[in-house]
RNA sequence: GGCCCAGUGGCGAAGUUGGUUAUCGCGCCGCCCUGUCACGGCGGAGGUCACGGGUUCGAGUCCCGUUUGGGUCGCCA
């Protein structure tokens, strides 16, 4: 049934045919999106991903095949175009163009395919990824591939602008042992010994910045056997850089330029390739922001006590209150307790929720469960001014008063309280602010608002581990007035580390770099590391420190959340053109799978305790 | 590893306190139709209700387990 093109060559694609073709013999190849047979006429809509193009042909002399085509078959017509006869249709692009017919190839007949290819089908994601090349057909898909192409396309011209070099790092490397999960490849010619794919190109690219190339930058895959979530995948790409001779302000002045840049090419881009027009506002409004005033900046510290988070959303306010100092010694146990404990008690007000149902609170407070409190106390203060409230047998008149003003409580407010460690209360209020404020219509969703998250802390504390861990990664410069209390006080020591967050969600991050041997070998021996163990794992980089290595820092964005955000995604699978599901397998290819035992065999390999499959 | 949600013809959904022959839309197949573009009209085919077990006179519906996806906590330097 299939033919050749025998020697068609097609001249355009279907949407790129306008009204000054008009005349014009044109030909065409596609796939039928629709084929409406009105019995003496047939209108076949031919798409392919530069839209879609209609095509008419009369009973008179006609290819009888045209009456009867399979949609999503591929073929090839050659024929005129014309202005059309009859109604014009305003929702196409070629709506008041049509091509009559001459030659009609169909080059491969199409079985009817699983589901509708369409935008704003409902199919289960699951079949959608079995038959991915056929998803990824549908309009919407296309368009979000095509932006990402466009997009680094931008950026690749950015950062060449600015002197960046595009170098490639290996994906074979060494296993490192902080950090994710390694993915390891086992070497054939080495038994027993296996590369890592790489987490990130980090130690290579600031082996590059020893090496003199400056500026450096790659679209890199990496790799981290974790698990996944609505914006993570096993395997993902990073736009990567690294800079010499620079400070944390010129990373964060060229990536603002960046991202200025980008905000200012894409709304041309989105509107020729079909994305909502409020999504393209909302571009064009961050675009005006970013370009005029910058992008502002947060520390660590207050992002964490106003919003709860190290990634703010800053679409909309009801910022976190810490009333430690009004509930101290209060008569509330639950509060005292927390504070005697060295923790801290911080309230949110969810302005005109005051009469809230109990239900939804008792939901709310599932969700601080969820992030380890152990409850949640509130006042709800009702519309005709009576309060009422989980706590007030503890409390007195007098205490509640002072309370519900620090927390500048007004008549139909809530006010919603936890009290425990600081990283406790802040994940659950911060958790509750998102819930309220997408509950509550306080987030514009087609708004984009940017912030840089700095003066993260160098180290956290690991009950697992029971030691400190790098809050970044074990490279990351630490503010030199810091550095002194490296021993009496780590956790108290801030790096020159820094994150680009855009609505709620970590775009990039990066930091100024250790380049000084005596600072890199006492990190790792703050993080645990004997000399030999830090010898033996990054030996190579704390000997390239030793010939001379330049000041330097970067940044890496995740690509694939950058694009998820822009193009208004969902799901980072949504730009990927082949994700992986949950539990990190790949539905089409049937990927991981057993191999061949002589494969293993060849590997020195033996697969034990394999689970039933 | 934990918690939550979902699985009903090819696709999406409805299915009441458990009760006769499982309903609807899209798609598909056939016939008709010369200006459709969410084409229309008439007719038709297509279902082990994810799988296994249990409760019951009787299960799509209730219970337990499994499985396949989704969300999330842990985890992700």
């Amino acid at each position: 049934m299939a033919e050749s093109m025998q020697g068609l060559k097609r001249t355009m694609r279907c949407a790129e045919v306008s009204e000054k073709n008009i005349g014009d013999e044109v030909t065409l190849m596609g796939w039928v999106a629709k084929c409406r047979n009105k019995g003496g006429i047939v209108f076949v809509d031919l798409r392919d991903r530069s839209g879609i193009i209609q095509i008419v042909t009369e009973s008179e002399g006609a290819d009888p095949r045209w009456g009867s085509l399979k949609t999503e078959s591929a073929i090839a017509v050659v024929g005129t175009v014309e202005k059309r006869g009859g109604a014009v249709n305003p929702n196409l692009r070629t709506g008041t163009i049509e091509v009559i017919p001459k030659t009609l190839r169909v080059l491969s007949e199409a079985q009817t395919p699983p589901f509708l290819i369409q935008d704003g089908i409902d199919t289960r994601e699951d079949l959608r990824l079995r038959y991915r090349y056929l998803d990824l057909r549908r309009p919407e898909l296309q368009r979000r591939i095509i932006f990402r192409s466009r997009t680094v396309q931008m950026i690749r011209d950015f950062l060449s602008g600015e002197g960046f070099l595009d170098i490639e790092t290996p994906s074979l490397i060494g296993s490192t042992p902080e950090g994710a999960r390694d993915y390891l490849v086992p070497s054939r010619v080495h038994p027993g010994s296996f590369y890592a794919l790489p987490q990130s190109p980090q130690l290579l690219k600031q082996l590059l910045m020893c090496s003199g190339f400056d500026r450096y930058y790659q679209i890199a895959r990496c790799f981290r056997d974790e698990d996944l979530r609505a914006d993570r995948q096993p395997e993902f790409t990073q736009v990567d850089m690294e800079m010499s001779f620079v400070d944390q302000n010129d990373v964060i002045d060229v990536n603002t330029r960046l991202l200025a840049y980008l905000l200012r090419e894409m709304p041309p881009v989105m509107r020729e390739l079909g994305f909502d027009g409020d999504l393209i506002a909302g571009i064009e409004a961050a675009s005006a922001e970013v370009n005029g005033n910058g992008i502002g900046r947060i520390t660590w510290k207050d992002a964490m006590d106003l919003y709860g988070s190290d990634k703010p959303d800053m679409r909309f306010g009801m910022t976190i209150t810490d009333v430690s100092e009004t509930v101290r010694g209060c008569g509330f146990g639950v509060f005292t307790g927390a504070l005697e404990a060295g923790g801290t008690v911080r309230g949110l007000n969810a302005k005109g929720q005051g009469d809230m149902p109990r239900k939804r609170i008792d939901r709310l407070t599932e969700t601080a469960k969820t992030y380890g409190a152990k409850g949640l106390a509130y006042i709800a203060i009702h519309g005709d001014g009576t309060v009422k409230s989980s706590f007030s047998k503890f409390m007195g008149d007098d205490e509640m008063n002072r309370l519900i003003a620090a927390m500048n409580g007004e008549k139909g407010d809530l006010l919603l309280f936890a009290a425990d460690r600081f990283s406790v209360v802040c994940a659950s209020l911060g958790a509750l602010r998102l819930e309220l404020g997408e509950e509550m219509g306080l987030i514009d969703h087609c708004a984009f608002k940017f912030v840089w998250v700095v003066d993260f802390p160098l180290l956290e504390w690991s009950d697992e581990e029971n030691r400190f861990m790098a809050m970044h990664h074990p490279f990351t410069m630490p503010y030199e007035e810091d550095w002194k209390r490296i021993d009496s006080d780590p956790g108290s020591v801030r790096a020159q580390a820094y994150d680009i967050v855009l609505n709620g969600t970590e775009m990039g991050g990066g930091s100024v770099r250790i380049h000084m041997d005596d600072v890199q070998e006492k990190m790792l021996e703050v993080l645990g590391f004997t000399p030999e163990r830090a010898s033996e794992q990054f030996g190579f980089l704390l000997t390239a420190f030793k010939y001379g290595v330049p000041p330097h820092a970067g940044l890496a964005y995740g690509l694939d959340r950058m694009i998820m955000l822009f193009s208004g995604a969902g799901s980072i699978r949504d730009v990927i053109a082949f994700p992986k599901v949950k539990d990190a397998s790949d539905l089409m290819m049937g990927a991981p799978s057993a191999v061949d035992p002589k494969q293993l065999e060849e590997l020195f390999l033996a697969v034990t305790g394999k689970e039933e499959s």
